[in-house]
DNA sequence: TTGAATACCTTGCAACACAAGGTACTGAAA
DNA sequence: TTTCAGTACCTTGTGTTGCAAGGTATTCAA
């Protein structure tokens, strides 16, 4: 990868690695869903998450209390793991969405600064 | 801090930090400043960064070709380093714009997938 | 019984934010 | 003229965390 494709790639993965937790709990808030499910999900709006990522990523938001899980049998292959968010992990949501609305808040204004400058 | 919002702030610190460059560069985009004038206009909205992760932070931007300096007298107080963003650091902020857009959009649309379902 | 597809999980490394601790300059007060 | 407060710069060590790589297990079909 050339520099120049490279510190922008590098910010993407930065970006998304902030809202990892979030876009969890928004899918499963949604409804539940298997590992690599949400894995797919996640890719359909193009936030790249890792299997190495996601497991040990569950298990702790799970150990936390925001999640549970249950086995389900799948049409083929092993068993699934479905999560499901708690009635806590719906809560703390809430939290993360006015988390996020900040955030994007706050650059906006600083965008609109930059611009109103000298851009 | 109690569990209920170590959990939120926890996350709130990590999608700030998902945004520490691009919202130098957005903010130096807009005029030159210093460390401490940068920091204190992130704080302006809410996005917290601590001296130990900016200077270190600069001085890689400056490696990277995004950034300069120049030293400027002080009112009162030792001089200051002014940063100011490159013809190469506006390139690739406008990458990390479209980096950011994408994500807002992302999340945007899980979240409405989310609310249409259970929530 | 071998292979492909699907699913789960762990280990080790590297990156990185930041708390803590430190230096240095200025001007004013004691 | 020393001391203090304010401002500004910087580095070190630690803890967290994402992820590439490597691994196991199940199912079904060829």
């Amino acid at each position: 990868m050339d520099i120049n494709t490279e510190i922008i790639e590098n910010n993407r993965t930065q970006m998304r690695r902030g809202v990892l937790e979030y876009s969890i709990l928004l899918i499963l808030a949604g409804g539940d869903e298997y590992a690599s499910s949400i894995i797919q999900k996640m890719k359909d709006v193009n936030i790249i998450v890792a299997e190495g990522t996601i497991y040990p990523l569950l298990i702790r938001l799970k150990k936390l209390g925001l999640l549970n899980y249950r086995w389900e049998e799948s049409p083929q292959g092993p068993p699934r793991k479905y999560y499901m968010i708690t009635d806590f992990g719906r809560q703390q949501l809430d939290g993360l969405d006015s988390a996020w609305d900040e955030l994007a808040r706050g650059i906006e204004i600083i965008r609109n600064v930059s611009k109103h400058n000298l851009r």
